[in-house]
DNA sequence: GAAAAGGTGACAATTAACGGCACCTTTTAA
DNA sequence: TTAAAAGGTGCCGTTAATTGTCACCTTTTC
């Protein structure tokens, strides 16, 4: 067998092990410790990440359980996979800040040079002007692992100690939140993320919930009915307003050619809901409660006054 | 260059191309006839689909112009792909629109079991409530190869018939704009997509503008300083507003502790100036221009009257 | 029918690949 | 403390793959 073709052949091998020594190589490829540690360089060049330690009980291990096959894009694919990239480069701050940019060089090193140039021309031409984050969130990577973990964090949010079993992360108008049930509190909620302190990963603890009680908690939550219902007439602008800038827990009811805007909301995201509701400008106007109503009178009265 | 590393080469350089012939092989690595001969052998040993064809005008054909590319990536880049194709698919319209889906179920099917899973299980963690594109956007591609192909469209924007040199293409506020020189109107401009009917692409004409002067156009459109400027007060959670909704030609300017938000605008863009304003609340003061307070003003009593 | 493209076989020259060996470092178990 | 077991390096002769050249073939097109 050629050196390539063995190559190969010892990636599959390789590929579905932990750890390994050159022995298993020699065996299994016929080959001897000088080749083997030839083979093993060469796969390394290839970009195979391994981890070698010496000594009686000494062996290798694959750093990453690496993706293996061959893929075949089209170019439209390969266009695509690079638009999302600038996208998400452009996003600033995600669970996977570095690996974007790496993911973008080994794609595009395995370009024709032509191709490279087409990437590039598309690249120029298309941009997002999308909302960073603006605040630093050191936290992301750690909440996402606790919540394919299904573990706990503990943190400060706001000052308060939390125990927070998270079951969501989320990107919503420049904010990475997260959802989370706080078994110290006994209350579920959307956490801003950028609001932790001290932020760290915790085994489980004996009161944990399911994963099947986390989603009813958040069922609950999501269609809590328990704070004041509102009731916003919306034309036509202020429906296409409401669908770019989409919040959760409300909806649009039609009534014939009349359209609402409904939900509900409780003190603590009150005042969220009368700023929200001044980006809807002229195209919308609060029907109920008339709580709501009063204090976004009061509200564009307090801007008003600014200017006496 | 080894056998086994320029074949590799080659499968990149072929990828691009629908036609070619032994002299590009030999030209590009510098191989004899027979050599080149072999490797296209070997290739056709890898899979790779050829067709040839003799005589005069002969040479071969990719029967399958897929890109082949072998790429090795670790586990975090293999869910950073598949975040940025999820906040993609969120996206919903895209110059891509079809690609994502199909990129994914090709990554996916090539990843070993344990891991379908564990995309899977991050991809359920993680999620954009991002704004989608509420209009029907049918132009984006076409807008994309105009631009690339560096050509130009015939297009009916508002009622008027418009011949674009569109130079970016842009996402912004859950909208899909371009930027482009109106070559009937003399102007540059920020054309939403989704606003153009009857759009093709067409040819150049003789008083297109080269690159340069496109740019040069751009340039101006933004530095235009021939509106009026304004300039507001800024408290700290009207910064942070800002840097999440950012606008173009706008620039925070510092005096010691205070905070100014500065720019210039046309009658075209009085209106969006206004609703975006309304956006601070309470975190923002006109200062000047008068005209600006005062209609500021006036659509804030006009919400407040609808109470009345 | 000549030119230009792909294609084959043979052979000599080159060079990459291989195994073997001596010897080094690190770790661990006796 | 020492020996054994693991990885690791340098060197060298042998072997086998790779390469270029050359002569000659087939097909297509001008």
């Amino acid at each position: 067998m050629q050196k390539s073709e063995r190559l190969n052949q010892e990636l599959i091998f390789l590929s579905d092990k932990k750890r390994f020594n050159l022995r298993d190589l020699m065996d299994n490829f016929q080959i001897s410790k000088r080749t083997a540690l030839r083979d093993i360089a060469s796969l390394e060049e290839l970009g195979l990440a391994l981890y070698a330690e010496a000594g009686r009980a000494g062996g290798y291990s694959l750093i990453q359980e690496d993706l293996l096959t061959k893929i075949y894009f089209n170019s439209d694919e390969v266009a695509a996979i690079f638009f999302a990239l600038k996208a998400m480069e452009q996003l600033k701050e995600t669970p996977f800040n570095e690996s974007f940019q790496m993911i973008s060089q080994k794609l595009l090193k395995n370009l024709a040079a032509s191709r490279q140039q087409q990437v590039l021309a598309s690249q120029a031409a298309v941009s997002f002007f999308n909302t960073p984050a603006v605040h630093h969130n050191p936290y992301l990577r750690l909440l996402m692992e606790s919540i394919l973990h299904d573990s706990l964090v503990r943190a400060n949010f706001k000052g308060q100690q939390v125990l927070l079993q998270p079951c969501q992360l989320f990107f919503r108008d420049g904010n990475w939140l997260f959802a989370a049930y706080d078994l110290l509190g006994q209350a579920f909620w959307n956490y801003r993320c950028d609001q932790l302190q001290n932020c760290t990963e915790q085994a489980a603890v004996p009161n944990k919930l399911s994963l099947a009680e986390l989603k009813q908690k958040q069922l609950e939550f999501e269609h809590d009915n328990s704070g004041q219902e509102f009731r916003i007439l919306l034309n036509h602008r202020g429906q296409e307003h409401f669908l770019k800038n989409r919040y959760p827990n409300m909806q649009l009811e039609h009534e014939g050619e009349i359209t609402y805007l409904t939900g509900s909301y409780t003190p603590r995201t009150f005042e969220y809901l009368i700023d929200y509701l001044l980006t809807f400008g002229l195209n919308a106007k609060i029907i109920t409660p008339e709580e709501l109503r009063r204090s976004f009178k009061e509200r564009l009265a307090a801007i008003l006054d600014q200017y006496n």
